[in-house]
DNA sequence: CTGAAAGCGCTTACAG
DNA sequence: CTGAAAGCGCTTACAG
C-alpha cells in the first residue's frame, strides 16, 4: 500500500520548509480560511465542489500536513496527556504505558511520559514541565509525600487521574486494584493450604495502596504476623535480613507472601542462595507478573493485577474527566491469584 | 524545599485560566514584549532595573509560566523528541526509553513515544503523527521493510537516528553494537569450553542487524552450522520445532545460542518441560538481558548490549543533527558477553 | 530604556 | 459561496 506519507509527487520544492495553509491559498488562489475549512470538512454544503476539489488535490499534490502547535495553540487543547510514573524501565510502568498509549491512539491522544524515580520533587518538576507543555490531562503514578502536588492539581483545575496509587483522605479521580482484597487472596490460599506460619515481606512505606497489603495479610495473620519490612532503597539487604529472621524465628516460616515484584525476585534470590528448596520448605507468593516467575524451577503463584483494565480504565477517565471537568469517580478493580507450583506441595 | 510550582500566592482568582504575558504586562503597566524580555533574560542591561524587579515579582506573585506550545509555534522548535520503539512493553525499549528520556532531560527535551509493534505500516502513521506535532527529530528502532521511510525521512531533511536496527545500505545515522562480533564472543566461548555441536536459534527475517548475529556465528561454526529460524509471529512453536530438530539429529547439539531474550526465554522453558538439565546436557547462551536469566537454576549466559551508552550515543547524535543537519555518522558499539553457570560445565 | 507591530500556522465568527 | 480579520501566546527586529 502506498501511504499518503509518501506521496511525493511535486514536493521537491518543498524540501526545507513545510507547506502551509497559506501555501495552498496561494496554489489555488483562495483564503486560507476556505482551505481550512475544505481540509476540516466543515461548512461543506455550502462550499463550491469544484474548489473544494481543487484544494484537496492541491494539498494532497503538496503533500500538506496540519501543523499541530499550531492548531493546539488556537484550540487550547494538544490531544496529548501527560503519564507519570515512577520508572519507565520498569515492567509494570511500561506494561501499562503500552496500553495506555494503545487507549490513547484510539482517542486521537498522543503520550509524554516522564519518570519520578519515586521522588515527590521530581513528580512536581515533571508535572510544571507537563503542564507547560499544555498537555490536556495527567495520569500519574504517585510517590510518597505528593499530598501538595495532589492539591495544587485540584486548585488550578487539570484533569487528572491517579493510576496505581492514591490518598483515601482526598478525593480525586483514581484507578487502582483493591490491595486488601488481593494480599488476603494470597494469604487465604496459603493458610488453605496448610501452611502455618507465613512471612509478610513488604516495603516501609507511606503509599496507602502497599500498606493495604500489609493491613489484608495481618487481618488474616492476625497476632501470628510476621512482617518484613524493606526500606525502598536498601532492598536486597533488607530482603535479606527478613528472610533469615523469619528463617531463625523459634517458630520459623513455613511460606512467605512478597508483596512487589521487586521484593519477589530478590527473595528467590535469597532463598536459591540458602539452598532452601521451593515450595517443599517454602511456599512463594509473589505479587505482580514477570518473565522470571515463569521460568523459575518452581512457577510462583502471584498477584495479577488486571493491566489492561487498569490502564483502559485511567484513560478513559481521564478523557471523560477532560471532556466534564466536575466528573470524579473511584474505580477500584479486584485482582486475581495466580496459583502455581511455587505454593502447592507436591505429593 | 517549598517549590516554585505550589507558590500559590495571589492565584485563587486565575484557577481558571492560565496567567499570559499579557497579564503580566497588564498588571504591572508595561508591554509584553518588556516582560518577555526580562523573563527571558534577553536585553538585560538596557532594561530598568527596578521594572526589570517588578516583571519578575509580578510573574511569581501570578504564578506564571510560559506556554510552550505559543513559544514553539514561533521558535519553530518544540524540544520534544520522537521514539519509535518496538513496543515499549519490551525491556530492551523500555530501557532504552529510560535511558533517552534521562538524557534529553539534560538537553531540556521531552519524549513522545510510539509502539510499532514491528509493523512498516504502524512506523509510518507514527512518523506522520510526531512530524505532525513538530517534533524536533527521531529516534528508530526500525522495523523490516521500512526503506521507503527512511528514504522518506532524508527526502524532507528531518533530523533522525536510527538506533538497534539500521540498513547498511543507506546512509543515515545510527547507533547499533557490532552484532556479528557479539555473535562470535557467544559462540567462541561455547568452543572454548570444549562444546562441539551448537545450534543457534534465531529469527527468520531481513533485519540486518538479526541476521549479522547469525553470520557471526555461522562464520566461526562453518558447515557444523545448525540453524533453527523463528517467525516473529509463531515464536513458541518454532523455538519448540529448532531445539526438538537439534536434539533428534544424528550429531545432536551440546550447546545452544539463542540471538534473543524473547528466544531465550522461549527456549528455556521447552528445555526445561523436556527435563534436560542446563549445562550439563546442554549449555545455553543467550542475547540481551532479562530478570528471568538470573533467576534460572543455572543463571543464563548472554550477550549484554551497552544499553547506556547506545541510548547516549543516539541521543546525542540526534541533538547533533538538530543543531547541524549535514552531520551523519554511524555509530557501532561493543556488546559484552557476560558468563555464568549456564554455559560452563561445573567439574 | 521601552513599545507598537509583525508573525509563527492555524480556526472561526462575521460580513457580504 | 467566500474572504478579511481577529486571535491563540509567544518572540524579536525595528523605531524612537
Amino acid at each position: 500500500m502506498p501511504l499518503n506519507l509518501f506521496n511525493t509527487k511535486n514536493t521537491s520544492t518543498f524540501m526545507k520548509k513545510n507547506v502551509s495553509l497559506k501555501d495552498i491559498a496561494e496554489h489555488v488562489g483562495v483564503s486560507t480560511a476556505l482551505v481550512s475549512y475544505v481540509l476540516n470538512n466543515k461548512l461543506k454544503d455550502r462550499i463550491n465542489k469544484d474548489v473544494a476539489a481543487k484544494i484537496k488535490k492541491a494539498a494532497e499534490d503538496l503533500n500538506y500536513r496540519p501543523n499541530q502547535i499550531a492548531r493546539s495553540l488556537k484550540a487550547q487543547k494538544t490531544f496529548t496527556i501527560g503519564l507519570i510514573v515512577a520508572d519507565i524501565a520498569n515492567p509494570f510502568s511500561s506494561q501499562i504505558a503500552r496500553i495506555i498509549e494503545d487507549e490513547a491512539k484510539t482517542y486521537g491522544y498522543s503520550v509524554i511520559f516522564g519518570s519520578s524515580d519515586e521522588s515527590a520533587e521530581k513528580t512536581s518538576d515533571l508535572i510544571k514541565l507537563l503542564l507547560d507543555r499544555q498537555v490536556d490531562g495527567l495520569i500519574i503514578a504517585l510517590p510518597e509525600h505528593t499530598e501538595a502536588q495532589v492539591h495544587y492539581l485540584q486548585k488550578i483545575n487539570v484533569p487528572f487521574v491517579l493510576i496505581d496509587r492514591y490518598y483515601p483522605t482526598i478525593q480525586t479521580n483514581s484507578v487502582s486494584i483493591n490491595n486488601f482484597n488481593a494480599a488476603q487472596k494470597a494469604i487465604q490460599h496459603l493458610m488453605d493450604n496448610g501452611h502455618k506460619r507465613i512471612g509478610v515481606v513488604a516495603y516501609k512505606t507511606s503509599l496507602f495502596h502497599l500498606n493495604e497489603r500489609i493491613r489484608g495479610a495481618v487481618d488474616l495473620l492476625a497476632e501470628n504476623a510476621l512482617i518484613g519490612e524493606v526500606g525502598i532503597n536498601s532492598i536486597n539487604q533488607d530482603v535479606i535480613a527478613s528472610i533469615d529472621r523469619f528463617l531463625s524465628d523459634p517458630d520459623p516460616v513455613d511460606a512467605i507472601f512478597f508483596t512487589s515484584n521487586l521484593l519477589t525476585i530478590s527473595g528467590l534470590k535469597h532463598i536459591n542462595s540458602l539452598g532452601i528448596r521451593i515450595p517443599d520448605q517454602i511456599a512463594v507468593v509473589g505479587f505482580d507478573e514477570t518473565d522470571a516467575f515463569d521460568l523459575f524451577y518452581a512457577p510462583v503463584s502471584f498477584v495479577k493485577q488486571p493491566l489492561v483494565d487498569l490502564g483502559n480504565a485511567s484513560l478513559k477517565l481521564l478523557i471523560s474527566t477532560i471532556e466534564n471537568k466536575d466528573n470524579i469517580e473511584v474505580v477500584e478493580l479486584e485482582a486475581e491469584l495466580v496459583i502455581r507450583s511455587s505454593s502447592i506441595i507436591q505429593k
